[in-house]
DNA sequence: TAGATTGTTAATCGATTAACAATC
DNA sequence: TAGATTGTTAATCGATTAACAATC
């Protein structure tokens, strides 16, 4: 319902935004106080249109025989992604994948801040990985709650996540980031960005293939 | 022209296939022998059909009223995905990401060996992380051509990027796992698969906005 | 003014879904 | 045999691209 007065923004425009991005935090560098989605499409190997329908999509503006402004520009699409201000976000599974994520700095320029991890094995609790705090999981709701987090990271292992997933969403978040290889059950409230590295590793491998 | 003798296998598909083998294995241990599309589409709320267009693409045979042997068809999928036999990959870029991924064991489950990563920091040359040796750039090309790798991960910061990849490229990587975030620019017989967190994260920014 | 560029409506393309015949 | 399920052709849907009017 909500549906036909704002129709949702397509997946694929969402996935292009952070690409515009990183080119026009570039050009800024550079210098360059105007752009064109001419010069977007020749750095990225995009249409002029498809970027044009994009930038509308993000609410942004530009000028017919000028183009778009760069800094308004950025300012823009950074709001556009949420990267004007972080946003909080727990991190379920303390595991290899789980520490890397913890360690990688570059999300904070992605508007990430994780604040602390949790996880089912007693020996991590109480510790700090990447000075950031572990917990165990029974302290779960009580800190989304107190910290009003809205995000939640879930790295645990194939045969937990679905009861990590379920412990998400009981204390009360609104999105799951899910790097775990499986599809996860939950309300239809909450929505679930699945990261699917095995996904992109099967594309490759069939790519390489394709081309022998 | 090869395009018209075999269509290109579409991507969404080919992401889909992982997830299949996934759902698989579970019924394969819990003694399943037959399984069916409606199996499939209930357990991953997909339509049955998509999920036989699919499995027709990678090359596998049901029998109507029966289904598709559970064994068989795992194996099929397997090769299809290419992870029957493991495929050799070096590694450029051993920074936070890089290393995260070096350790990461998951990763032999999906076919992948990562033999070797390679720095331009001459500090961490010639150490071990996570058990795999780290080389300096300059012994790239010679490492790749002796041992017949056809697989380069690109780990490294925006900056180095492409200096990376046109590395990889002159030492004659098929394709390239880019996990940066930046569009790198490759001859066209060269197949990148961008591992796009940025895009992910901005995916679920958006989408819970949206449901405010 | 002339021409580059935006913004939008219409046409195309590719993927999903529906419909249905074939089959065990 | 009857009915569940596969495999395939046709219809639909959504995203990309083309065409073009508006504008600085």
């Amino acid at each position: 319902m909500s549906k036909l007065l704002k129709p949702a923004i397509p997946l694929p425009t969402i996935k292009r935004i952070p690409i515009y991005v990183s080119v026009l935090e570039k050009w800024k560098q550079e210098g360059k106080d105007t752009v064109s989605t001419t010069d977007f499409a020749e750095q990225l190997s995009l249409k002029p249109v498809q970027v044009r329908k994009d930038l509308a999509c993000a609410g942004a503006e530009g000028k017919p025989r000028i183009g778009y402004n760069t800094e308004e520009l950025l300012e823009t699409l950074h709001r556009f992604v949420g990267w004007n201000n972080l946003s909080d976000a727990v991190l379920v599974g303390a595991g290899a994948l789980g520490t890397a994520i913890l360690g990688y700095k570059g999300f904070t320029r992605f508007g990430l801040n994780i604040r602390a991890a949790f996880d089912a094995d007693e020996q991590k609790c109480n510790t700090t990985i990447h000075d950031k705090p572990v917990y165990a999981m029974d302290k779960l709701k009580q800190y989304v709650r107190q910290n009003g987090i809205m995000m939640g990271i879930l790295t645990v292992s194939e045969n937990g996540a679905q009861q990590a997933a379920d412990a998400l969403v009981d204390a009360g978040i609104q999105g799951i980031w899910n790097f775990s290889p499986v599809k996860i059950q939950v309300p239809e409230t909450i929505f679930v960005q699945r990261e699917d590295l095995a996904a992109g590793l099967a594309v490759l491998a069939v790519r390489i293939r394709e081309r022998q």
